[in-house]
DNA sequence: CTAAAACCTCGACCTACTGGAGGTTCAACC
DNA sequence: GGTTGAACCTCCAGTAGGTCGAGGTTTTAG
């Protein structure tokens, strides 16, 4: 019989944050000792390092709430979690490319960073100056 | 004399979101109309659009304050702002070498399902078997 | 038996917004 | 001057995914 403690421990979870999931239904209510403190079996553990393996690979609570309903229910397809996975790679390489273009132009505007007051300062100038950002939502009077 | 609505549709924000910023200090306290509605001049399109331009490079309202303070205090050093930059930049690449190992993982997760049922379905299997991942939080009984 | 570590519940707080209800004001048109 | 409809107002609640703290109980080792 494992405690909430011994859980939190072995996968790198906060103890607030396993009583969360079972809160939103992801870990299932477990048995209680007479005292009424938590006592977990090796499923619970399985499934709470599935969870942090799929919120470490940036799942939802939902797509993981999806993902384990499908592992609960094994003759159904694989397609299912395949499509789950591809939407999550989607989404995964669209924020990679998003930070690539923010981190290019980070480094562009640490690197004009003069040095000297801040009145000159490019880092500052450069988040002031919208005018090629504007273009972007313009829709008035044009 | 620029209304809400204009200022939201000029940089993209919604209406709310300007409201919100005002409420939390970020935006200051605009003129009203006799009628009570706020009433914007160019300084503040100017400081929305900074705003604005500072949260699609990842910054945080905390950080965009200490951004617009010292935009407001042009004396002073310009490294406080490079400072926060770089801090910044730092962030998004950690995120960026992250999201890149997920993006293999899942690749590779997904290249090795066979199409067949949920219960033979690698994404799963995968995303259950925490053999790699435990040995990270790994601090009992070792 | 005692002390301390681990556990319990409940509720508030965090970021950065977003949405809605229910009501008022503005600007244009006739 | 009246009317209409878009845009505005305030206030409240909710989102994701937790995190923290107060105040109290249970467990376990010595």
């Amino acid at each position: 019989m494992l405690t909430i403690g011994y859980l939190a421990k072995k996968t790198g979870t906060k103890v607030q944050t396993i009583r969360y999931y079972e809160q939103v239904g992801l870990m299932p209510e477990p048995g209680r000792t007479d005292g009424g403190q938590r006592r977990y079996g090796d499923a619970e553990l399985d499934r709470l390092s599935f969870i942090r393996h799929a919120r470490q690979l940036g799942f939802s609570l939902d797509a993981i709430r999806e993902l384990l309903d499908l592992s609960d229910h094994p003759a159904r397809s694989c397609e299912e979690a395949d499509a789950i996975a591809r939407r999550q790679l989607k989404q995964v390489e669209q924020r990679v490319a998003r930070l690539e273009v923010l981190r290019l132009e980070l480094e562009r505007m640490i690197e004009e960073c003069s040095g000297g007051r801040a009145a000159d300062c490019r880092v500052l100038e450069v988040l002031r100056d919208h005018s090629e950002c504007l273009t972007d939502h313009e829709g008035i009077g044009a």
